[in-house]
DNA sequence: GTCTATACTTAGATAGAC
DNA sequence: GTCTATCTAAGTATAGAC
């Protein structure tokens, strides 16, 4: 940042945050997001080798975001209630970001940070499951379970795929009740 | 169909799914699929209104399919077993659809017969679990959790979210298993 | 129903001045 | 670092002949 910096890396992912928000991944141009930030098409250039690099660092961005409210949600919750606070939590951070959510898991960035990235934000839940099974094959499988949920929940939640009736907010604790509900019996019955 | 068909609206749906299967719904062009079906782009215009129509047709289509896999695999089973069957016959489908799964849950189509062709879909399963559970609100948020848990599970399969080891099909076991688990705990707390 | 030809739009990306 | 100007490519969709 040498010269007249009239934007940021910062404000820039944010403006693309806010345009995809908007009006979707695919709406997403260089142009837009240059408008949006008070600045000409081919500045952001500078800053971003294409449109592949700011979508990968609003990616970045959004995950990082993901770790921070789940790791906040757990903190100070016996094992049961912090699990049910991160859902919670993870369905408050995709209503947040509905149009942005689905980017996170359109696999259109790969890479070893992208790995890494991801690991971050589900280590908060891996280490509650890891408290309460002492199996770590096990513990990484209820944890690809209740993501799972929580996932496809919003996922369908967003989509609208949820169209015959009933409260949406209850069927959500509801799964995640069934989910802990599975885990107690199961465990109970070894 | 007057004058010269060289193709048909069921061969453009199959060879627009082809497109999708192999490149990604973002990368379904007029063009492409013309040329796959061995017709000039304009021509397509004669039986698709726009790419929209065309997206939708497929999107009709593969529910179409996901339907009928999901009645097939329950039947002649005892309920449990229809659950786990359908389960799994869930998770097949969307194996053999990795690329054109997303567009499923893109919420790009709207509309009314996009709400039947998915409650055409969902109602195998709501069948078996509201004979397991008389009250129609409490079976309808059990289908909600068990959808969102195969939704999720094989959108994140599909975008290669599983990173950290362990066998994958037995995860997507365990995880239905845990529901079954806890819908047994939950009736029988009751 | 299919064709050729083409108009139109949009967006990604670069060159070179300041 | 930002600008103006511009190139390039791709893709949607239409017009009109056969």
């Amino acid at each position: 940042m040498a010269a007249h910096p009239k934007t940021s890396d910062a404000d820039i992912i944010a403006a693309a945050l806010a345009v995809i928000e908007e009006n979707g991944v695919e709406q997403l141009s260089m142009l837009a997001v240059a408008t949006a930030v008070g600045v000409r098409g081919p500045s952001l250039y500078k800053r971003f080798a294409d449109r592949a690099a700011l979508l990968k660092s609003v990616e970045t961005h959004l995950f990082h975001e993901l770790a921070l409210d789940l790791a906040r949600a757990a903190s100070g919750h016996g094992e049961d209630d912090a699990l049910r606070e991160m859902a919670f939590a993870y369905r408050a951070f995709a209503k947040r970001h509905k149009g942005a959510y689905a980017l996170m898991f359109s696999s259109e960035t790969a890479g070893e940070d992208a790995i890494a990235i991801r690991f971050e934000a589900a280590r908060p839940v891996l280490d509650v499951l890891q408290r309460m099974l002492p199996d770590p094959a096990s513990s990484l499988r209820a944890a690809r379970a209740l993501t799972a949920f929580c996932h496809g929940f919003m996922s369908m939640d967003i989509a609208g795929a949820f169209r015959l009736g009933g409260d949406i907010d209850e069927a959500f604790q509801e799964g995640v009740d069934l989910f802990l509900a599975g885990m107690i019996a199961r465990s109970a019955g070894k």
